[in-house]
DNA sequence: TATTGTTATACTCTATAACTATA
DNA sequence: TATAGTTATAGAGTATAACAATA
């Protein structure tokens, strides 16, 4: 609110975040983008293999929070990509046991340096104090289902 | 980063604002879908006419920083539901002076009621400090072009 | 030629339903 | 019948180029 009262759209905190968040993908999803063709998604199943370890489909869309979908065309195009390899469980045919490949590695080390050096560039203009309240606030508010009260 | 240094998705400040901006989007559309079948530029196009007053598309361009093709389209939308009128400036007939109709204006009331309600119910669990240093981490972080440092 | 606004197109992201294969 | 994973489709968001009308 302004001095008056008034409404502005800075002041709406999705507004405020979702600017954040566009400026902040941005910039980082050129970078996988043009050096490697990915997209975001890709992106968030190859860290994830590459953070955790071989994994089925389904164990990355419980930890992950990804739909099995999405998680099913990422796992095709890293594959196409030759990022990851693919190899069906012999006790039960309908899994996947999934893993990064060595070109696959090389990439998440490549992309989880990048993270850090990007993180480490927007974190950069605030104090400890502001980076710790804003990190404890979005992780807050992500866990919120918040609904227009009546 | 964890006690090891290992990097954790969830520390990663583009994953964490993206989480709760998406959390906080869903909540609000979810309001003015169900009730106007509004989509969100058109959200945004509606309010800054109710905010600031009749203005030209260009001027909702410049204001609200969107593209004029999303502008043209949410201003179509609008004017299908009745929400806003257009005419033609007759000293430039390139122009189109946009204004809310009656109906527009209370529809932005309730929106701007409803936002003001959902803003303090999501900020309702910070304090006063926190939402301060949230809200101007969020407007620093949305000036910055960040780039992957080499 | 430049500006306002529209239309066409394509790509990304999200969401859901229907399907195959296996158990 | 339940589960793992795939395919199809649609809606929403973003981005760009090409266009018409006007100046």
């Amino acid at each position: 609110m302004n001095d008056k009262g008034e409404f502005d759209l800075e002041d709406f905190l999705p507004y405020a975040l979702n600017q954040a968040a566009e400026t902040t993908s941005r910039g980082f999803s050129t970078y996988y983008r043009d050096r490697y063709g990915m997209l975001r998604t890709e992106w968030r199943v190859l860290f994830h293999l590459g953070r955790y370890g071989e994994m089925t489909a389904r164990a990355i869309c419980d930890r992950a929070g990804l739909h099995k979908t999405k998680v099913s065309r990422a796992v095709a195009a890293l594959d196409g990509k030759g990022l990851l390899s693919r190899r069906t469980d012999p006790d039960d045919r309908r899994h996947e046991r999934l893993a990064l490949t060595g070109r696959g590695q090389g990439v998440f080390s490549d992309l989880v340096d990048a993270a850090r050096r990007y993180d480490a560039a927007i974190s950069s203009g605030f104090t400890r104090h502001e980076r710790e309240v804003l990190r404890d606030c979005l992780s807050r508010i992500a866990r919120m289902r918040p609904r227009v009260p009546r």
